[in-house]
DNA sequence: GAGTGGTCTAGACCACATC
DNA sequence: ATGTGGTCTAGACCACTCT
């Protein structure tokens, strides 16, 4: 284990427990070297970890502190947020999983997909049509394109199952991120019937673009989540 | 200007120029660092940066490359994105910003607000009500509350143009950063008749808590945007 | 095996808020 | 003026990718 992830994660844990609550001064940085037994720059990256996910600030002259706004109690990390681990990891801590594929073809790809997946106009992609429920709910509608030279060999038990589980177990690919668009939409007849949604009811669309360490992009979707199971949570520090 | 911003600015604008063109290999990071005359840290927390806006990836034993899903035509930064320094600032270069006052007044804030201010129910708060155009037409409906012990001597006129100008030249306070929750909903009479919305049409409301950089919170607020004028655009690197 | 980027240390000096 | 956190350097060693 990385000593700065070990060090961050301990005092994450002890901002969450309250041994270090709310407002108050954590212990200089040197003083917290000597505690970890850790360098100067060690214990600053695992800081700015903190700082990143909103649980501190630090003040050059002044020192580090809990923020204010720290809610330790249920974490609401059921929020979109960093959903890269794909939709069946991130939502199985909630409850049961299901999958509904409306289709699973190859088509040759239109100009916009090509684009987006630096693949040449009529180059053959999956074009999957998923519904995912959690606890029998409709959650989300989502639409993908992947590359058949990518991701090959993809069958139906994979879709419906877990397809970031088969690039990563089966294929031995691994995933790298993605650029996420997120907008909203009013719906239309096909969101209202599969999300169950009234007429006036809208949906949040994420546009995303999904790529491997290697640089190559693997996967474009357009998400539709029923709004009332979409959020995110989002920590900006000014500059 | 510190020396890591000089470097991931000049990289940065190289990537946008076609120096370094999509999926190219960077130098190495010993060759940078000559380039630059820097020490390895440098460019390491130079070259963060750009993986952080999603511009570069990193990997180790392969080498640093320009991600191929860069968009190096017209920047996609009208996005709500990081949208700290307040709409004026935001906005501004879009277009000429207006702003309709629908309410300023100061009441005693309700237990909700209160908990978010890190305030006693009941300590007054101003309760200020916004509409925000660009170019004539109508972006978001502001609902903001500010304690009056913080945020002091506000006027109309601070309230007609950028309170966050106030803050920071009037009352020479620092804004530290926000916590902001995004969701969408279905629009209701109000929003319909401010924001120009269809009654089918949703808006997206942002919860916002903001504070200084003194840990104290200043503001708390929500902003419903009218769904055309809201995009956010995230980059998510694994882990 | 060669050659990448990642982690960690030790120490000098700087910028900023107020102990 | 003091004492915080921030930046920068120099160098050792490790982990991973690509032959």
């Amino acid at each position: 284990m990385k000593k700065y992830l070990a060090i961050s994660k301990d005092i994450r844990e002890k901002i969450f427990n309250k041994t270090y609550k709310q407002g108050m001064k954590l212990p200089y940085e040197y003083e917290l070297c000597e505690e970890y037994k850790c360098n100067k720059q060690t214990m600053k990256k695992a800081l700015e970890i903190l700082v990143s996910e909103g649980l501190i600030i630090r003040r050059r002259g002044a020192g580090t502190f809990v923020k204010n706004t720290v809610n330790t109690e249920g974490t609401p990390e059921l929020t979109y947020g960093h959903y890269i681990k794909g939709f069946t990891k991130h939502f199985t801590s909630l409850g049961e999983v299901e999958t509904k594929v409306l289709q699973f073809n190859v088509i040759p790809s239109d100009r916009e997909t090509a684009d987006k997946l630096k693949i040449k106009k009529g180059d053959f992609v999956y074009c999957i049509e998923r519904v995912r429920k959690v606890n029998g709910i409709p959650h989300v509608i989502e639409l993908m394109y992947m590359p058949i030279s990518v991701i090959t060999n993809l069958r139906q038990e994979d879709v419906e199952g877990s397809i970031y589980t088969y690039i990563e177990d089966e294929l031995g690919k691994k995933i790298q991120g993605s650029n996420q668009l997120i907008k909203a939409y009013p719906s239309n007849e096909h969101d209202q019937s599969n999300l169950g949604l009234e007429k006036n009811e809208p949906i949040v669309e994420v546009e995303k673009t999904a790529y491997l360490t290697t640089g190559v992009p693997f996967e474009y979707s357009r998400l539709r989540f029923h709004y009332k199971h979409f959020s995110f949570y989002a920590v900006v520090n000014k500059m």
